[in-house]
DNA sequence: CTCTATGCAAAACCTTTGCATAGAA
DNA sequence: TTCTATGCAAAGGTTTTGCATAGAG
């Protein structure tokens, strides 16, 4: 089960259709390692597919989204981006605020913490986001 | 030492010039006691200084941000708002993902291993950004 | 006086949608 | 044949800026 298949079988579940400009761009988003924005997305989706239009990327995304492929994250800065979702368990940021260098982490403890404190202000959780800034090592050489 | 002085203090070591637009603004959003968007204070400013135009509240927000008295959020859902900063402690989000009530928290315990996380990493804390999504006691009361 | 702040309106952005046509089932 | 998907272009929404005038120092 990977990627493609979650995503025809949510595309099959919502009675929608198969199509080439999907599966291309569920191709190309695959590939592209990173956090991404749209922009990024559909100049990457063009020059594979030079025909596919804005519209089509920006719906694409909104679909992996929905069928649990794709992250739409909004940042401290205002930027959106989209990572990739599925097979990724879940991680947290450390993001470089110098150089941009962003590592995903996850930290047992402080997830069990989260949950305590949640349920000890009555909440039932449900997913949490936590974006960790600062200066990395390089970035520190360089500028010290 | 007040937020109003912080402010005033902050426009002269700018050089910039203070006004009544500026104070107004600033006394409107101080009095709002919540995360606000920019038409809401825009709203809440009208309703007492009926001449101030959206773009000085606009440059205002921006000042504010600048000058340390303004967070500026971007939450997941895509929307952006304001809290106020100064005199106000670091502090994280419970968010309800039903009613959307907001609750203010600390847990040090997670602030010290924050801290640790990123020095493993070889990072040199700066900042961090932390919202947990849950839903509150009452919406699963009204909704099983 | 001189330089900044303001209000207005327009520009710049980014996101989203309508529509006629192409394409899947 | 009967839907949905697509590309294009245009509409929406929000953020930002230019400019002539008002106001602060």
């Amino acid at each position: 089960m990977n990627e493609t298949m979650v995503f025809e079988r949510f595309i099959e579940s919502k009675g929608l259709k198969h199509s080439k400009p999907r599966l291309g761009i569920l191709d190309v988003f695959l590939n592209i390692e990173k956090h991404m924005s749209i922009d990024e997305l559909w100049a990457a989706v063009r020059i594979k597919h030079p025909s596919i239009g804005y519209a089509t990327v920006y719906r694409t995304l909104k679909l992996l989204c929905e069928g649990g492929l794709c992250r739409e994250l909004h940042f401290e800065d205002g930027t959106t981006r989209f990572e990739h979702l599925y097979g990724h368990d879940h991680h947290d940021h450390l993001i470089c605020t110098e150089c941009g260098r962003l590592v995903e982490v996850v930290d047992e403890k402080i997830e069990a913490l989260q949950v305590k404190l949640m349920r000890r202000h009555g909440f039932s959780p449900k997913y949490h986001r936590m974006d960790l800034y600062g200066t990395c090592k390089n970035c520190r050489k360089s500028e010290p």
